[in-house]
DNA sequence: ACCTCCTGGTTGCAACATGCTACCAACTCC
DNA sequence: GGAGTTGGTAGCATGTTGCAACCAGGAGGT
């Protein structure tokens, strides 16, 4: 009994989410779903990953209802469920955090625009319920309930 | 050469950021950071997670500038830099991501709360440049430049 | 000084996950 | 009906994770 340990007992909800798209996969699946992949060699293309490790990736992704699969044809194409369109927050904050931390100063990368005038989203920010601005230092955690 | 893929040569910045924060501990980590916990013991105790393991973990946070360790009396202590503190959005997202989707109804979990006022934060939104709350489908990828 | 406990790790080994290549079945297109 | 494309599965080598054991340095008691 060594295998890898698992969060879904755990109270906190960050672990429930790491314990489904934690790995390095996952997300790069869900972000290539929100780009528009939707075919098996849709993903397979574009993140460039063995096809066994993909296709355990996007079963385990219905699995947990993230995707789901849909006839098209002769085959079938995943696409988001609303529990998996829900992660959109989480890919903009990665993204944001990449593009401000993982680049150097010049370094091209690929952006996120707004269709409408095609200029790069605002920045996330972290509101309280009154709607001012916080910092994690004006949070805290609390325990079960 | 079977290594686990990297994706820092990747123009993503969704995937760079997997690189680094894309592992099953990491985010973790960087939430007990958020949390208070900043010595070997609290993550350990925390996390019940593997001596050996964390401490590869907290090696390759530091390497990667997200912590980094200051003196504290004999020992050291692991804590937050800015690069690390602006995962919060990320960690903010997950959180809340997991609180709508990964528990039953009334499942009891622990919350991130406003100190000023005890409330739960306001959802996270994705706002386009002008101010406009935007959904993924009004958004689209532009590679590169 | 000496013995013991606590903290903060490192080392060794077994089991599981990843990645590569080969293979395969179904369908499409000449 | 043969060849190519799509969407996988199977086998095997290597990497990573996890548990337990060990170990060094400092603190505290006697």
């Amino acid at each position: 009994m060594v295998k890898r340990t698992r969060f879904d007992g755990e109270s906190c909800p960050v672990a429930r989410s790491v314990d489904v798209v934690g790995d390095w996969w996952s997300l790069l699946i869900v972000r290539d779903a929100f780009d528009g992949s939707r075919r098996f060699g849709d993903f397979q293309r574009s993140l460039g990953v063995a096809k066994n490790i993909l296709s355990a990736r996007l079963r385990s992704l219905v699995d947990n209802g993230i995707l789901e699969t849909v006839p098209a044809g002769a085959r079938h194409e995943y696409v988001l469920t609303a529990k998996g369109e829900a992660l959109f927050p989480v890919i903009v904050a990665l993204r944001q955090w990449g593009e401000a931390f993982a680049f150097e100063a010049g370094e091209p990368h690929s952006q996120l625009l707004d269709r409408r005038d095609q200029q790069p989203l605002r920045p996330l920010e972290v509101h309280a319920a009154d709607g001012r601005l916080v910092t994690a230092a004006d949070t805290e955690v609390r325990k079960d309930r």
